[in-house]
Order: C-alpha cells, then sequence, then structure tokens
DNA sequence: ACAACTGCTGCAAACGCTTGCTCAAAAAAT
DNA sequence: ATTTTTTGAGCAAGCGTTTGCAGCAGTTGT
C-alpha cells in the first residue's frame, strides 16, 4: 500500500464519497459537476446536496489530467511596480473568478531568460491559456505558441504581433483628444514627454499628438518633445528640460501618469505652479493619477476593462480554438482634473 | 479510443518517450527526475541527455496527483496598486523559481467573500502551501489552516496570529530610528501620520516614534499625530492639518511612503519648500520614493526581503511539517535622501 | 564455490477525475 | 402490444506521474 505525505489526502472527500453518499456512480457525479450528458434532476439534485453536505472540492489536477483542462491561465507581466498592472490584473482575476479560473502569475521582472521557460512549462498542460501584459521579447514564444494554437491573447501591446489576438487602448485618439483639448484651452506651444519608442502604444500617442497640432495649424516642435520610458525620472528629467527652455511650453503631455508626476515634480520644483503656470496631462488614469492634488487631468485607458475583455475573449478562445483572433481597441476617454487651465496671458 | 480535445496532446513527451529513447523503464526516469534512489551514473546521464534532447517538460498535473505535490504556492495579497505588494512579490517568485516553484495568484480586492473559496481550494491539493500578505480577516480559515497542519507564512503581518510562522520588519525600531534621526537633526516639533490602526505594524511605528520622544526628553502631542490609512489621500490630508497648524511642525513623519507623498504635496501646495520649510521622512522605501525628487528619506524595510525569507521558510515548511514555527523580524534601514534637514533656525 | 548482500532497475498500482461505450429502462411510435 | 427511440447511468480505460516491491546482476565474505 502506498502511504501518503500529506496529511490531508486521509480525509480527503472525492466524487466516490459523494457518489456513494447520492447513491450514484461517481461517473454520474462527474457529469453532474460538469454539466454533461443527461442526468436524472432527482439524481443531480441529490449530488448536489452531497456534495454541499460533504463540502466536497474538486482536486484541479485530477481533472487537468483527465479532462485536458486545467482551469489556469497563466499571466506574464513585467513588474508590479506601479499601479498599472494591478489595475488590469483586477479586471483579469475578477473575469476568472467568475469562470472558475485560477492565475498563475509569472513576473518577469529583470530575468529575460527564464519567460520562455515559463511560456513552456505553463503551455505543456499547466494552463489553458495565456495573458500576456506588455511582452517585451515575446517573439521567441509567439510563434510557437500560434503554431501548437494554444491559446493566448496580448494586453496592450500594438505591432508587435500582428496575426494574434489582442486588447488595447485606442492610444492615437487619446493622444490626439489630448492634445486638443489643450489647443482648445489656448495652448500654443505644449511639451510632450514620449514613452519607450519600442511599444506600439509610445509611438500611437506620440502620433495623436503631431496630428492634432497640425489639425490645428501649430507647427511640430522638436525641441518640445523629450524621449521617456514610461518611468517617473524620465518624466522629471523631460520636465527638467522642457521647463528650462528659453521659450518654455505652457503645457505638458507626458504620456504616461507615471511621466506625468515627474513633470509635476520638476515644474514644482522650478517655483512654478500647476497648473497656473503650466498646464499638465498624463495618460493612463491609473489609481494614483486620481490622488495628487490637483487631480491629474488624464486620459483614461480602461484599465481594467482591458483586463476583463482579455481574459473573456481568452476564455472564449480556451473553449472554442478555432474562432477567429480579434484584435479589439477600447475606448480612451478624457479626465478632466486639476492639472490644466487656459495658459495666463501674460505671455502671449 | 479516446480522443483529446488538446492539439498539443498528441505529441507530447512524456518520461515514457524519455525512457524509450535512453534505453531506461519510465520508472528510471522519473528517479532521475526527482533524485530518488539508486541510478546507475551512465543511466542517469543517458536520461539527462534524452530529456534535453526531446525537449521534456514534467506534467505538473500528473506529479502532484500521484506524488502529492503540486509545486505551486498560493498568495493571498489584497491588492497590486502601489509597489509595496510587488517589491514582496518580487522576492516570493525569485525564490520560487529556484525551487522550480510556480505562483497561483489571488487578489482580495474589494470581495472578502471569496478569500475563504479561494484558500479552501487551493489547500485542497491545487497547492502546497500559502504566503498570506497583510491578510484582513484571515481568522476566518488560519484556524482551519493550523489544524489541518497545510503550511503557511505571515508576511507583514504583526498581532494577528501569535502561533503561526510570520516574516516582518522592525516597525518598532525603524519608528524610533526615524524620529530619533529628525531630533537629532535639531527638529522639536515633530509631525506624525499614523497608518490602519488595525494592522500592527501601524501601532509599532506609532509606539516607536512615541518613544524616542520620550526618550529624548520632548512632549508627545496629541495635536501632531494625524490618523491615515496608508495611502496617499489620508497622508495629504494629514499633511494639510499639520501644516496649518498654529505652531506648525518643522518636520513630519509619515509612517508610510504613500502618506508621505500626500504629504509631500500638502506641504508644497502651501507654498512651503522641503526639506527648507519642512522636512519629511516615510516609511518602506518603495521603489517610487528613489523617483521623488527630492529623493524621499525613509526607513526602509527590505520588502524584497522579505518575500523570499517568507518563502524559504514556506518551502522549508512544505519539506518539513514538523519544524518549529519561526516569527522572524527583518531589520529596517534608515535611508537618507534629500527631504530632512536640520530646521532652520527663523523659529527657535 | 556458495551464501548473503548491495546496487540498480522494472513492474504495476495508485492518485482523482473525464468520457466513450454499453446497456437497461422508460417513453414514444407504430 | 410490439418495436423503435430516447434517456439515464454504470463500467472501465486512460491521463502522466510516483513509488513500494520484487528480481536480477555483480560484489563481498567465508
Amino acid at each position: 500500500m502506498r502511504v501518503n505525505n500529506r496529511a490531508q489526502n486521509s480525509d480527503r472527500i472525492t466524487i466516490i464519497d459523494i457518489g456513494k453518499e447520492a447513491g450514484v456512480s461517481y461517473a454520474t457525479v462527474s457529469r453532474v459537476i460538469n454539466n454533461k450528458g443527461n442526468v436524472n434532476p432527482g439524481a443531480r439534485e441529490r449530488v448536489l446536496r452531497a456534495m454541499t453536505q460533504l463540502g466536497y472540492v474538486a482536486n484541479t489536477q485530477a481533472r487537468s489530467l483527465a479532462g485536458g483542462r486545467s482551469y489556469v491561465v497563466g499571466l506574464l507581466v513585467q513588474d508590479l511596480g506601479t499601479g498599472y498592472a494591478g489595475e488590469i490584473i483586477r479586471g483579469i482575476d475578477d473575469e476568472l473568478a467568475k469562470a472558475q479560473y485560477n492565475l498563475m502569475l509569472f513576473t518577469t521582472h529583470r530575468r529575460k531568460v527564464k519567460e520562455s521557460l515559463f511560456v513552456t512549462t505553463l503551455t505543456q498542460g499547466t494552463a489553458d491559456g495565456l495573458l500576456l501584459i506588455l511582452p517585451r521579447n515575446a517573439e521567441a514564444y509567439l510563434d510557437s505558441l500560434r503554431r501548437r494554437k494554444f491559446p493566448y491573447v496580448l494586453v496592450d501591446h500594438q505591432g508587435i504581433d500582428e496575426f494574434g489576438p489582442s486588447v488595447g487602448a485606442s492610444n492615437w485618439k487619446g493622444g490626439y483628444d489630448a492634445t486638443t483639448y489643450l489647443i482648445e484651452l489656448g495652448h500654443r506651444r505644449i511639451g510632450f514627454v514620449a514613452g519607450t519608442p519600442e511599444l506600439g502604444c509610445a509611438l500611437k500617442r506620440l502620433e495623436g499628438y503631431k496630428a492634432a497640432l497640425r489639425d490645428h495649424g501649430l507647427p511640430i516642435d522638436p525641441d518640445l518633445i523629450r524621449e521617456g520610458d514610461f518611468h517617473q525620472p524620465t518624466g522629471y528629467r523631460g520636465g527638467v528640460d522642457l521647463v528650462r527652455l528659453g521659450d518654455r511650453p505652457t503645457a505638458i503631455f507626458a504620456s504616461n501618469d507615471m511621466m506625468a508626476f515627474g513633470v509635476m515634480e520638476a515644474v514644482r520644483e522650478q517655483g512654478l505652479s500647476i497648473p497656473n503656470d503650466i498646464s499638465i496631462i498624463g495618460f493612463d488614469d491609473i489609481p494614483q493619477a486620481a490622488n495628487v492634488h490637483p487631480r491629474l487631468t488624464t486620459v483614461r485607458q480602461p484599465l481594467e476593462q482591458m483586463g476583463r475583455v482579455a481574459t473573456s475573449m481568452l476564455l472564449e478562445l480556451i473553449n472554442n480554438p478555432d474562432r477567429p483572433l480579434e484584435k479589439i481597441e477600447l475606448a480612451t476617454e478624457l479626465i478632466i482634473g486639476g492639472t490644466c487651465r487656459e495658459p495666463l496671458n501674460q505671455k502671449s
């Protein structure tokens, strides 16, 4: 006989137990659990009752082994440092919970090496699908996933993978709207702090900004455009540079909130007031944006909803692998806070 | 015959394949994988070679079913909004990766209800152990875990569970040190913004603050102590209140960084300079603390290390359930940034 | 040279579940 | 009343591992 090394195994309740309790075979119990086949309403009732009575909890490993489904989706994310991923994840695991799925998390952090390994393990039976938030070197495995028809969805990543399904936000339009808003307030010199140029979303936002300027007959001044990397320090740096410009801008558009916070710091450190001296607008609307004073005016990406939509797409893909792949772009929304106003006309 | 519904099953490589390739039985392959029993070095060598050659990936579900181990640990965390949890998680999954373990994430968010359900499922075979970061209503299940000897470790939670193993930081000493630092700089009126009083760590920090004042013969002025909840808005609120005080403090100690950011905002909005008019010190040293300007002076909690230590404790507990339970308190460290200086003697 | 070990390896059962097949009983059709 | 169809449920195989047990060489001891 084999001895289990896990204490709770001894009293673990299996479908066999509940089959006995309900007076049916364990196969029937399984059918009830999975809503499969034809089960007599009476029997189903008894099974259900027995389950709650005995406190049955399905053994996911066994289900997975037998049924080929693990009820787990893997999530690959770079880092949980800002609220950004947190918001998306909120949507994800809310949606996952509804479908009785679990979330396996892998944080890339600095070590790109293991990313592939993780994907391999996960896609080899541990998970039924994969959610990728802003993956960096996805090329390494995306191809293999596609070939094997392993379900996955890209979140907030435009550009890299033209074939795969993805969920993002209207970055171009968001950039356009934010800029237009500033222009309509009366701003003529609008600084821009760009995001990592390798990321599609960063480019789109920049293009939106340029298009808005163009459409309103304003010049695109390269001096007003600074490169950043979506993190606070580069926002600060860009802010300092822009503020020190001889003919400094009356407004600055940072292409994400974290950088906007950096810009705000820079502006204030130079003894200038927000929004009186300089208007500031961000992008993302992470939770913190609502916590600074004045509240950051920003372009909201529906992060939670993105997580939600991506998840439900993934679940559908899992249930029906031959379903046509979609690319969904959710609408952004301008959130008016207190960091923007019409420019004071002391300087034209 | 049964037809698999998963495409990749057809070409999945199992220990049987490896066994054939290496010319041994699959049992031997299993022994090699698990470093069990005596295996002939030559055979081991061949097996290893076959594994890399064929790109073998173990099926975790099967291992779990047969071996009673899932190589998964569950993580329960309230929210991923700030970098706080992110840092801890970095330590956790770094350590987990070393042991070839995976991480199952559950975010409590607003819905406490499902927390217990998650714990039940997880402890019923899905995970080998549980990591709990600042759980709120842990009483609901901690007891059951203890009874069933299910391995778990509490992270950064002092007070609730006197029996269970836990990892935290020296909150009292951190509070004491920070306050002493300010006093030694010459501050006499030091404001304090407290954290959620239900959390042990918040209380400890406050006590450390009071003790330092006492030890240096300074009065404890209730007016200088404001209640907060560890989030930015309450820090802001507390900051505003303190700054508006008739006899305003020359320094403010916020009991975590997020609130310190709120205080910084409040101070600057009142037209005061940091650190010239008011010194500010935080607690935690989340990544952002290094990104604000000037860099926040704060008490570093070794968050990543806490995650790391908690994880290795958990893993040891999993391997040896009868091991005595420990409570580890890691040292905090004062990080000198640029938000503190001696008070300007314009006002005594 | 024979018994007693030792080291290595294979066999097969078990883990808890899903599901194709089969078949009995009940319902519908003739 | 008989045949056909439908419905419901049991049987047993199989998912990919781990591991106790048995067996078979090769060593060592006497």
